[in-house]
DNA sequence: ACAATGAATGAAGAGCTGTTCATGTGTTCC
DNA sequence: GGAACACATGAACAGCTCTTCATTCATTGT
């Protein structure tokens, strides 16, 4: 499964985001920017789970895991199939899920790898307004 | 330069989360979530810039693009460099780059792959709540 | 048809986000 | 030293986001 050479591939990432539209790149990934919606997707990555038991499985309650679902299901990252009177869901597709892993991957190496910016930097990012 | 086995990719997504604090990823994602910051670290993949330059690059004004930047900055992403009376500003390392490249070719590809979905629905979703 | 379950929806509120405007800090050149 | 330039910073405001509460819709079982 190699990301080799697609016709995109050649192009400068800026050139990309005007083709692709800024506005909807950013509203993609801004699925990724919260962390109830991670964990949604994190535990879609183990398997497909109903609404419900999902809600429990992150910790959240089932409406606002809810609405979450709705946003990630308008964006074209999980689906819902209705199976009795459960509905199922799962990651769209493999591309998500590679998504997920590989923004999972920089991070924690990002995270690892600061020399010149002090654990506090980004603990201070994190908190927006809190905690002064 | 693989993705391969490193220690955490035994691990699945859910354990790497809380492991890494899903509160910091989201906040790390979150750079790469606004059509402003795209930009701005896009511009950045192709070279180092001047903080000046590069709110005329990507079409900002300066203060709005300090402001980004330190954000950018706070999260690891990116460095600045006094050179003279500029200040010169790149990706931090070779992991924001592909952070970078590869959400932007996840993107592309769920953007093209939408079966379910019909193109509202993004759009829909990339637009809060105006447009009714 | 009725009650019960599982999930979606709508309205409302607290809080965060991103921009603008005004001002401050550091650097170069005269 | 003082003017000009480059950038950072702070306050303030509009707008968006996420959650909660209440309600509605759909499906199953009696």
């Amino acid at each position: 499964m190699g990301h080799g050479a697609d016709a995109a591939t050649t192009a400068t990432p800026r050139e990309r985001l005007d083709t692709a539209g800024a506005a909807d790149v950013a509203a993609t990934l801004q699925a990724l920017a919260t962390p109830s919606r991670l964990y949604i997707l994190a535990r879609l990555q183990e398997g497909p789970c109903a609404a419900g038991e999902l809600a429990g499985a992150v910790g959240m309650e089932q409406s606002a895991c809810s609405h979450q679902l709705r946003l990630l299901r308008n964006l074209g990252l999980v689906t819902g199939e209705r199976r009795g009177r459960s509905i199922v869901y799962s990651l769209y597709d493999n591309h998500v899920a590679e998504l997920l892993e590989q923004a999972l991957y920089h991070v924690e190496h990002l995270r690892l790898g600061l020399h010149d910016t002090p654990a506090e930097a980004v603990a201070e990012a994190a908190e927006p307004a809190a905690a002064r």
